[in-house]
DNA sequence: TTGTAGGCGTTATCAC
DNA sequence: GTGATAACGCCTACAA
């Protein structure tokens, strides 16, 4: 492989007037010069080793996205969106799958420190992901979600809350009395406001019955979880989910149970995944703002300054009425 | 940031002995020394810099993953299984998403060489990759599906002829006299293959009518392609369709036709991707191995006598009937 | 405008 | 067993 010295050599010059001329400065370069380093780097196929580059400046230019699983098409349609938004700036986005697992996900935090990427787009499996080491690293943050702690890094989301009261109105408005929140696993700061908004919901509708049922962020499980429902006693008619996956794992817990939907059951899911539009039948979601989320990230991320001064921003969200829950509301 | 000097200075001892401490050699150290080593390590925090240690050593323990769309669960359930194979040796995957673009493609290609992968699995969405430029790197690559050129990569695949014709004969089996390949966008040698195995099926059925039909890799399209086959004249009775994806999208165009599978119309699929078993109905499918496909892929990067001697392993596949396609064939 | 040289943090060779 | 020290390839302040 040539190195900048080789290049240099051939064209009559230093290894300096190289890097100015790869770097466009930060020195200026003659023409005539500039001229003889590119005949010359073209001749020898010189590649900058990015390596070293980084190790000299500080910066890899690369970005980490660590995501809770990327068997779910909304982190992969994310990361699509997000490598869209930084692609053009010859960014690499090093995508992390923290496969449902907490210590996946540190090892990853740990991984993409010590590789020291510029900074992270993080989506975690936890309440409480490990933000000071990042901020310790000197690695500015932005999540994807609401955080519990927003004095180490930022966040760009939507407000669950408002879309999952949203949501539950939709299922109320058309008349049905039982509904379930299906959510996450665990209890989280997103959880909290999704259950928050289907309570205000159910609330402002007396008579209805309403529970909460938790499941994993994957199609089986959420499929295992609604079995149970759907056949045990007292079967809701109505299910808020949380996720699309989830949602869809719903829809087949019902087409095994025998139960039409939307005619026995009506379904909303959470994410707007493109699958929405091609599942049996289509779902009704609250689309999430991707690529208005992809692109303020990276933009929050090229500012600097982001990691003594978090931003915290809440986009806002679409609800879209398909055939899962009988179309739009009446009225 | 603590470096090795800070540990060395601080430990009372040199950063070679810092180094032989964290790389356990190539010297031996007094167990006293490493003790003090540790400890001076611990107090100060330090990691050792790993871009500063890939350029020394001249290895980044990472592997490139390169996949065609990472929103098909095929590529990312296939990214997990070759994380869960490689994880434990420290190693990070660093997966590259192509989107479906030549251009991507090439550009990550590109990119992963510059920043020197230790090496690179491969999905290509062409037919002719840029082997050459992993191997003039000296990049070993590991493809996963057949190749045209078997000189300048390895690769790991399963025999798509075999697996195309099993597939095929399984529709026949059921009586259909009518049948429709719905292969990849473009020609290939996969793609090929895929072919060759369902014409060969064909032409040991006398009187079956058959054609091909072509589609991107994507639930959507695969869609549209197929609402138009089957609102078409001359609709067919039974669909081969060379990804999971694809087929999903022929369930849905069934779904929108009003027709019903399988009683209507069968469909079979390719890649075993999990959503097999909640699609509506259950997919029957070629399933490929996809741990054992991950265990050879790290095996033979191990090995890093590849790059000259490239391997070429085709394992076997499971063809497993469900509901889509009626279940067994009789007989 | 261009060249020299020190530094980025490791690794590993070569003496001791 | 351990300590200097020269790479690794690039960036950039400083000097010319």
């Amino acid at each position: 492989m040539a190195t900048a010295r080789d290049v240099a050599r051939k064209a009559g010059t230093s290894t300096a007037v190289v890097s100015y001329v790869f770097n466009n400065g930060p020195r200026g370069v003659a023409p005539a010069t500039r001229q003889r380093v590119l005949a010359a780097a073209r001749e020898l196929g010189y590649r900058p080793n990015a390596l070293a580059r980084s190790l000299s400046s500080g910066r890899t230019r690369s970005i980490g996205l660590i995501v809770p699983d990327i068997c779910n098409p909304y982190f992969a349609e994310l990361a699509r969106a997000i490598e869209d938004a930084a692609g053009t700036t010859g960014n690499l986005l090093l995508i992390a799958d923290s496969a449902l697992s907490a210590d996946q996900e540190r090892r990853h935090t740990r991984s993409l420190i010590d590789r020291q990427v510029d900074s992270v787009v993080l989506v975690s499996v936890r309440d409480e992901p490990d933000l000071r080491e990042f901020f310790d690293a000197g690695v500015p943050v932005v999540a994807l979600h609401p955080l519990s702690d927003r004095r180490l890094a930022s966040s760009i989301t939507i407000d669950y809350e408002a879309a999952a009261q949203r949501a539950t109105e939709h299922l109320l408005a058309h008349g049905h009395r039982s509904v379930v929140l299906l959510n996450g696993p665990v209890e989280s700061t997103g959880a909290r406001q999704h259950r928050a908004g289907f309570d205000r919901a159910v609330a402002g509708a007396p008579g209805v019955r309403s529970r909460m049922v938790r499941s994993e962020i994957s199609r089986h499980h959420a499929a295992e979880v609604a079995q149970e429902l759907l056949q045990g006693p007292d079967r809701p008619r109505a299910v808020y989910c949380t996720t699309d996956e989830q949602a869809f794992g719903v829809l087949y817990a019902a087409h095994r149970s025998g139960l039409s939907v939307p005619a026995d059951l009506a379904v909303v899911g959470f994410d707007g995944t493109r699958n929405c539009l091609v599942s049996i039948p289509a779902l009704t979601t609250v689309q999430q703002p991707m690529e208005a989320m992809a692109r303020r990230v990276v933009e929050i991320l090229a500012d600097r300054t982001v990691l003594e001064e978090p931003v915290h921003e809440v986009l806002g969200f679409e609800f879209i009425a398909r055939d899962s829950s009988g179309g739009p509301a009446p009225g």
